[in-house]
DNA sequence: ATGGCGATGTGATGTTATTACATCAACATC
DNA sequence: GATGTTGATGTAATAACATCACATCGCCAT
């Protein structure tokens, strides 16, 4: 179960990350990012590094740890979005973003058993979407 | 569900490898290894990803994506293995490998549900051991 | 012996992420 | 108004992770 601590109102550069992470439908590497907001003033990865880690604690942005890049929530305002699953398709970079109640519960459930405190959890899903597969 | 395809013989820069993160209780990076078995005469980045593919392949080592480094299999000689959940303790490294049926039908039916062709799931779980938490 | 093939060696390069340090704006306190 | 504090920002350098391109070698089937 993570905790997406409340957002205030954004900074300029965690603006412009996020903008620019929601106009894609996919995921984006950070120096992607980066040569993205170069025409707004962006000139080191620090930048594009700060934004991220501060927009990942609101939980607006998820990292995907499988790609090393990262992605807008798709469901921003579920403040209670506890694990997190995604299916990313390897042909077109799209990303469905999914929970599973039981998966959490077996999972904070082995935690449980082993005495393990459990901070943060990577659930990824690699393979072809429907519409790659189809076509 | 993972395919582990049979493992041949190693080869020597395999078997080197496998024997520095065998000997290790926790994950190792790639620069790691190398540093390691320079003495044994490696020399370069791509000797240590070549043999990590294969043995990966295998079956016989796990890449970690959340940490960008690798872990021997703990039950190498359990081929069926499919799905495998990772639970990493942030304080000593220490890594439990383990597979729970109910999470791999919810993931696997999720991926039925949307006709996603699955063909690689990561579970890592982040947090503190039973031992650190108690120390 | 010749060709094919998988493994290896090596240097250069590409990609991702962090460290260290300087500056700036906003706001509080004296 | 001067001063300190805090969080955000700017910048350069460097560290850490991963791959490309190309040459070579050993093995084995023809």
């Amino acid at each position: 179960m993570q905790k997406a601590m409340h957002a205030p109102e954004l900074t300029k550069n965690q603006r412009l990350v996020l903008d620019a992470l929601s106009r894609e439908d996919g995921p984006l590497s950070a120096y992607t990012l980066l040569d993205q907001l170069r025409e707004h003033g962006f000139r080191a990865p620090l930048q594009v590094y700060r934004a991220l880690e501060k927009l990942i604690d609101y939980g607006l942005v998820h990292r995907l740890e499988s790609l090393n890049s990262f992605v807008a929530c798709s469901h921003p305002h579920d403040h209670a979005h506890g694990m997190i699953a995604f299916a990313i398709c390897e042909k077109c970079g799209q990303v469905d973003e999914f929970s599973d109640d039981m998966v959490e519960s077996r999972l904070s459930g082995w935690s449980k058993d082993h005495a393990f405190k459990l901070s943060k959890t990577t659930i990824e899903m690699r393979g072809t979407c429907a519409q790659c597969k189809a076509a």
